[in-house]
DNA sequence: ACCGTTGATTAACTAAACTTGATCAATCTG
DNA sequence: CAGATTGATCAAGTTTAGTTAATCAACGGT
């Protein structure tokens, strides 16, 4: 039992390449879990959907969302630092848009995990 | 404030469409949540990347990843009922393998989450 | 400068998710 | 059949994440 065909997952330490040639960096498992984390949750959502359209100020989405004005900034701060939306201050008002690349890469990561199932099925035990 | 230029969010109830035209059913918001909860959590994550490889039973798999048996069922169980995984028994032991068509759907969800990104910047308050 | 507004932050609370250890059903072996 | 093994399930505990209400800082208008 238990063949260990690999001693750990697939995982590049990857500080910051910011590679300026390839224009899919290929996402690593550490950079796409806090994305996977920030999606999974359904305001979260909510709010990445509303944002789909184009920018829009915090004011703004507390009515279209109907949320309480200090549980949408909790859950902006989330996706905020998962990566996937991004603020600009304008005057009183804070814009807050999507991060297409943020999607794009993790549905690369998606694809390239979807890609590697081959399923040999290797005898066990 | 609070233009709400779009009633709700664009979830298509979409029982089962099931068009016999389109490869590709694209995943509407209901689907694609438990996906993304499923895959949110750092030991599922590892369950699916240990099933990159092709099918393993449950006792291959606690002794890959290091888990409780019991840490592991419940994880698996999350993840059968999510969709990405399934299961097959023979005689005594229990083979998972994951489902791709499950993980390309969301990749699919995920392309056009993105591909709706125009950001046209609309006036605000 | 003052006051109202926008939105972030904090602490205490609540709820949900994960973990643990034990038990149970099913299957195989001797 | 008895005993061992595989893996699901349950109940209790723990940990984490989300909620709520209040406070705070920054900006703009008067």
């Amino acid at each position: 039992m238990a063949v260990a065909n690999k001693p750990a997952v697939m995982a590049r330490p990857d500080g910051a390449p910011s590679d300026s040639a390839s224009p899919e960096p290929a996402l690593c498992l550490d950079r796409a879990q806090p994305l996977l984390r920030a999606l999974a949750e359904p305001i979260r959502l909510q709010v990445v959907l509303a944002l789909q359209d184009g920018e829009r100020c915090v004011c703004d989405l507390t009515g279209d969302l109907d949320l309480a004005q200090s549980k949408l900034s909790f859950h902006l701060k989330v996706l905020k630092e998962a990566g996937l939306i991004r603020a600009r201050q304008e005057g009183r008002w804070i814009y807050y848009r999507l991060d297409p690349a943020a999607l794009i890469s993790l549905q690369d990561w998606l694809g390239q995990l979807a890609a590697g199932c081959r399923t040999p099925a290797p005898p066990c035990c």
